[in-house]
RNA sequence: GCCGGGAUGGCGAAAUUGGCAGACGCAGCGGACUUAAAAUCCGCAGGGGCGAAAGCUCUGUGGGGGUUCGAUUCCCCCUCCCGGCACCA
């Protein structure tokens, strides 16, 4: 504990004796007479720690109460850097409020956490630090699971993942096998992102603006290696079909991963190269470019095809005429250089004339073929047909390069009499009918799209098609700290799968770990030598390891059996817990992470694991912590350590200024000075509770009388309104900043009727009141009956106030709950309920307008009928004045909101 | 360029279905308590004008238009900020 507070609590400690005597009959360890957070929080820290199952959902396999339904509340697991930082309190507050009201609410809750523990920042540590990446990681972990201890979070620690030890990636071993049993893992070369400076693939992540994220003058080369694949795409109509069922999620989201997936429905046509004009020889490539498109109707105005330059029938045609090899190698390195500085899609368009020709299958027209910086090998075919007339790019490389333009579609016009006019080009609208087009002219668009895909595959030079911009997913890691690929190559075999029964694979510790000369297992003979399971001959271990994105796949499903030692987890169990009902993190994950979980989920359902289609039911994506209007940073010195704040203000209070300060979706400023006013609110729900918990008293629990006097109805009904406006949000939107407010007004309106009440008694009593500050020493003792009524209301309405707070601040609830002499553990304390009928108010106040313009109010009962207002609002002074003189066209009532006359 | 989200007092924000704009909190000001300060408690507070004051009045939710008795909220156009995607054929 920091010095000031120990100066603090001894201040506290000499002055106590000095304090009124009117809490004598509390026990010896009595509350401190100011709210200490770090006092409360200490001791309630401690007897949680000492009470390992406090959060531990019941057991499902035999014993789970049927009656109870569960709920399982998530949050992203984060990578353990070894220090927690805004962020994260504000994902785990939104996620432990949400887990401590169902709690409350009786269900079944599993509400766990881990780690997602691989990765490239642990090899990094281990450079600088000399550390083995092993340790480092459970050395931060060590550190981040004390700092969300003491934050409070209410996670069942006892089904902790870890995804960087063998007992858990020897599930993904197990899962990658049962990939390619499948045929859905498999090996080919491809494109990686290389850091020369690192020696090192690259994630896509990794790289920014196309340099390194280490090295930012450092650009990022493109090198063709043998990678590892999941077949991600075979799932990939599934899931997008099956977005459309996720309407728990965000629509941001599902727009993300609809663009992300990116399916496009088209036509592959084939143009054969020219053999009217064989000078060249055809390459290994063969004679034919397959284009992909999707305005097949559109083929007639073909006045070009166009080749990415990497395309290989590029090489072929290049391959004899240097010339040609050297303006194409210019324009791959433009698209390069377009590419690495991110803006492709503003590539001046260059290309070049091969000088051969292809022929259009439609129509048997010779066309050019070209070469474009603007194709994209890795879309598509890495061919197009170019269509100026009804393509803006095509038009404007025509435009450029003088092609020819050719119009084929006339915008449809409403009135068929009418003479179809010609379109400004390029017209592009898909809402038009064919001319010049052969035997398919006067079609509409979609028909002739039909039609025409038809024909060409009939005629077998094409077919309808579907392209996706999603690519399989490439899983090979060129380092070290990873779950090895459980696979091995024999000179006689081939690729040969590790046997499931020498799983795991373990990765090896005592590890070299450079950057330079490839991964560091590709340097380790003991782990890379071993024999093949087939022939018994020597065989070379795989020495990649695997993306963290597959540690994450499918984590929380290890959290519902974490020690299964037979199978990744128990059928039975996950069926139970799952879909996740509720899973909250940021929007930075929309895409790959949780497109991945929905992909592992598919696969594990058809391997008959699981039933559930989706992984998640509910997805909530909280905002950004920002602070002076930036990102919290190192580089900026922005930064706010959730550890500080603990220190300075307490857990409860950090907790309740990150959900206060801005509704959870949106990005929350944060401000130093608002976790003060959060702290300084603990400290009056603290003292109101002290002033007025009696917990030796018998008459605690009586009922709160019916007729109550006025001002403590009133408290009883703003009681019952703000448990409605919190249950609802739980149940609603989750705007937990005007729940907290909500609160805020209920303790105001608890401080100004205990004034309003006091006031009264002294107005009433025989002498003043004798000095002492102390305002309930000072009281005269009112009539016997309004003394019950007040301490029955009073004891429901600090009894509901802990409760509504304890999902937000848990370790003040919980002090506060055993100062009100309760026994039951506050956790499955049940939330409060309110009643309809004591919410409601019994007298309104309706806005008068007149001609729209606010001019009085008048007060009326809450059941009041449109008559009743208006006759009572004609009366009123204030109206009569505006409507002197004037005639009353009409009267708009709005029942129970406002009256507006319109006047003339 | 396309798709989202946003713009409201000095600041963070609220207004849930078109109905009193600014709840709640911060900062500020005034008062009580105190030898004093801190802490605490009470009160004031969008801006302008008039008034000693109670109050009256005009104005105000990024800008411009529209619909409506009535618009922060719905429609059209524009500006700026944040996020995502981007020659995707």
């Amino acid at each position: 504990m920091p010095q000031q507070d120990k100066t603090q609590e001894a201040a506290i400690a000499a002055t106590a004796g000095q304090q009124n005597d009117r809490f004598a009959d509390r026990p010896a360890d009595r509350p401190a007479d100011r709210y200490n957070p770090q006092l409360v929080e200490t001791k309630w820290f401690g007897r949680w720690q000492n009470d390992p199952h406090l959060y531990a959902a019941d057991q499902v396999s035999g014993h789970a109460d049927p009656i109870k339904k569960k709920y399982y509340v998530l949050e992203m697991l984060p990578y353990p850097s070894g220090v927690l930082h805004m962020g994260h309190v504000r994902n785990y507050s939104i996620g432990d409020a949400l887990a401590r009201y169902m709690w409350m609410n009786g269900y079944n809750v599993l509400h766990p956490m881990g780690w997602d523990s691989f990765g490239l920042p642990a090899e990094n540590a281990a450079i600088a630090n000399n550390t083995p990446p092993r340790q480092w990681t459970l050395g931060n972990i060590a550190k981040m699971k004390a700092q969300m201890k003491r934050l409070g979070f209410a996670y069942d620690w006892s089904c902790e993942v870890t995804t960087c030890l063998p007992e858990y990636y020897r599930w993904n071993q197990w899962f990658f096998l049962k990939f390619y049993e499948k045929s859905l893992a498999y090996r080919k070369k491809s494109k990686v992102n290389w850091c020369p400076k690192c020696a090192t693939v690259l994630a896509n992540e990794q790289v920014v603006n196309g340099c390194c994220w280490r090295h930012e003058d450092t650009l990022v080369e493109q090198r063709e290696l043998e990678q590892w694949f999941l077949r991600i795409t075979k799932y990939a109509d599934e899931l997008l079909r099956d977005l459309g069922q996720l309407d728990g999620w965000p629509e941001k989201v599902r727009t993300m991963q609809r663009n992300w997936i990116g399916r496009s429905e088209g036509t592959l046509v084939d143009f054969k190269l020219d053999y009217s004009q064989p000078t060249q020889p055809f390459g290994a490539a063969g004679a034919t470019i397959s284009v992909f498109t999707t305005r097949v109707d559109t083929i007639f105005g073909a006045t070009s095809v166009q080749l990415a330059p990497q395309h290989p029938i590029v090489a072929d045609l290049a391959a004899a005429n240097p010339d040609l090899r050297v303006k194409i190698d210019q324009l791959i390195a433009e698209q390069r250089q377009a590419k690495e500085a991110g803006d492709i899609g503003e590539i001046e368009k260059h290309g070049v004339f091969t000088g051969r020709y292809a022929i259009n299958p439609f129509n048997g027209e010779k066309v050019p073929v070209w070469v474009a910086n603007y194709i994209l090998m890795d879309y598509g075919t890495g061919a197009i047909m170019s269509v100026p007339a009804h393509d803006e790019r095509d038009y404007e490389f025509a435009k450029k390069y003088k092609l020819e333009i050719r119009l084929v579609i006339l915008p449809r016009s409403g009135d068929p009499e009418e003479t179809m006019c010609e379109p400004a080009l390029p017209f592009t609208a898909e809402d038009g009918t064919l001319i010049n087009s052969g035997q398919f002219s006067g079609l509409d668009c979609a028909e002739a799209i039909k039609k025409m895909s038809a024909h060409a595959e009939q005629n077998g030079f094409g077919k309808a098609t579907v392209t996706y911009r999603l690519k399989d997913w490439g899983i090979s890691r060129q380092r070290y700290w990873g779950t090895p690929i459980p696979m091995l190559y024999c000179e006689k075999d081939g690729i040969v799968p590790v046997p499931e029964k020498d799983l795991p694979v373990i990765l090896p510790e005592n590890v070299e770990i450079t950057l330079a000369g490839g991964s560091p297992l590709s340097k380790l003979p003991a782990f890379v030598n071993t024999t093949c399971p087939k022939c018994g001959g020597p065989a070379r271990r795989e020495t990649d390891t695997m993306d963290t994105f597959v540690d994450s796949s499918w984590y929380f499903y290890r959290y519902t059996d974490a020690h299964n030692g037979r199978a990744p987890f128990e059928s039975k169990t996950a069926q139970y817990w799952f879909p996740i009902d509720q899973y909250i993190g940021g929007v930075e994950h929309a895409i790959l992470h949780l497109i991945y979980s929905r992909f592992w989920t598919k696969f594990m359902r058809d391997l008959g694991l699981i039933a559930n289609n989706e992984p998640v039911e509910h997805l909530f994506t909280q905002g950004m912590v920002i602070k002076d209007g930036a990102k919290m940073s190192k580089s900026l010195g922005n930064i706010v350590s959730p550890d500080e704040m603990v220190a300075r203000y307490g857990a409860d209070a950090a907790r309740l200024y990150s959900l206060f300060a801005a509704p959870p979706d949106r990005d929350m400023d944060w401000q130093d000075s608002g976790i003060e006013g959060i702290q300084r609110f603990l400290g009056r729900v603290y003292r109101f509770v002290l002033r007025n918990a009696k917990p030796n008293r018998t008459d605690w629990g009586n009922m709160v009388p019916a007729d109550l006097p006025p001002q403590a109805r009133a408290i009883q009904r703003k009681l019952h309104q703000t448990i409605k406006r919190v249950s609802d949000d739980f149940q609603g939107r989750w705007h937990f900043n005007t729940c907290i407010s909500a609160i805020m007004e209920l303790v105001n309106a608890l401080y100004s009727y205990e004034e309003s009440v006091v006031s009264d008694r002294v107005a009433r009593a025989p002498s003043p009141a004798s000095a002492g500050g102390e305002v309930a020493a000072a009281t005269p003792q009112p009539p016997a009956a309004e003394e019950a009524a007040s301490i029955a209301l009073r004891a429901e309405v600090q009894r509901s106030l802990v409760l509504l707070l304890a999902p937000f601040a848990p370790y003040l609830a919980h002090e506060l709950w055993e100062m009100l002499g309760e026994k039951e553990n506050l956790l499955k304390a049940a939330w409060p309920r309110y009643d309809a009928a004591l919410a409601k108010e019994e007298e309104i106040e309706i806005p008068v307008q007149i001609n729209g313009k606010l001019r009085s109010r008048v007060v009326v009962s809450a059941d009041a009928g449109e008559d009743v207002v208006v006759d009572r609002a004609l009366a009123d002074e204030k109206v009569k004045f505006a409507i002197a003189g004037k005639q009353i066209i009409k009267k708009i009532y709005v029942p129970g909101k406002l009256l507006n006359i319109v006047m003339k």
